[in-house]
DNA sequence: CGAACGGTTCGATGGTTGTCGAACTGTCTT
DNA sequence: AAGACAGTTCGACAACCATCGAACCGTTCG
């Protein structure tokens, strides 16, 4: 069914987690997703204009990076940030992502 | 005299630091700087291979980011990181990159 | 002075990336 | 069953980026 795959953590290198985090799109929508828990795709796009096969795109970039996982839900997709593997894993860097005040 | 400005810290986005982190050579290059003492730029190479005009590109992508300076001194440039605006700016972040175990 | 040295700049090139619309897949609803 | 719905995949396209060699510039040293 969840046939959507993430990497495992320890093949997560983290220049690739910092190039999915380098762009606009990706950091705002890591942000909405900062307390872990999963959300519908949907939901994350609220405020960005953007067409569904670049949102698509996006999301698909955040996964391969490793950065989130999808749970499929019937006919909507959940998003997660997986926080507590990479904190682990790279100690802090959320975090400090997180916390430098994104201007709305 | 020729000066490399950088901008001001103000005028500096996560996501332009984040996009220039997002680069094997520079992350490499940037955790030879991690104390924030300036170095010459030749003694950044060691170990890459690259030649003059990508090592001058890279380094200059690094400055405009915000993330070092260059202070000229006579024929041979230093380059700093500018830890303490960075880490004052961005709490955490470069801890943490810097951290995450590199290489060699 | 003139050559070597440390770097930058320029132009070109090939690869990557962000964006879109159109077509498609699978799920839910009526 | 027929749509509506949420999302992906597929080209396509333009912008960007890492890389290089060659030419260039200012400094030092013979």
């Amino acid at each position: 069914m969840n046939e959507y795959p993430s990497p495992d953590i320890a093949d997560v290198e983290l220049v690739d987690v910092l190039r999915a985090l380098a762009d606009p799109v990706r950091l705002q929508i890591v942000g909405m997703l900062a307390d872990g828990k999963p959300y519908p795709k949907g939901d994350c796009l609220m405020g960005l204009d953007l067409s569904k096969s670049t949102a698509s795109h996006h999301f698909r970039t955040l996964r391969e990076a490793g950065l989130t996982r999808t749970i499929v839900h019937g006919r909507t997709h959940d998003i997660q940030l997986r926080r507590d593997e990479l904190d682990e894993k790279f100690p802090g860097l959320l975090p400090s992502v997180l916390g430098s005040a994104p201007p709305t």
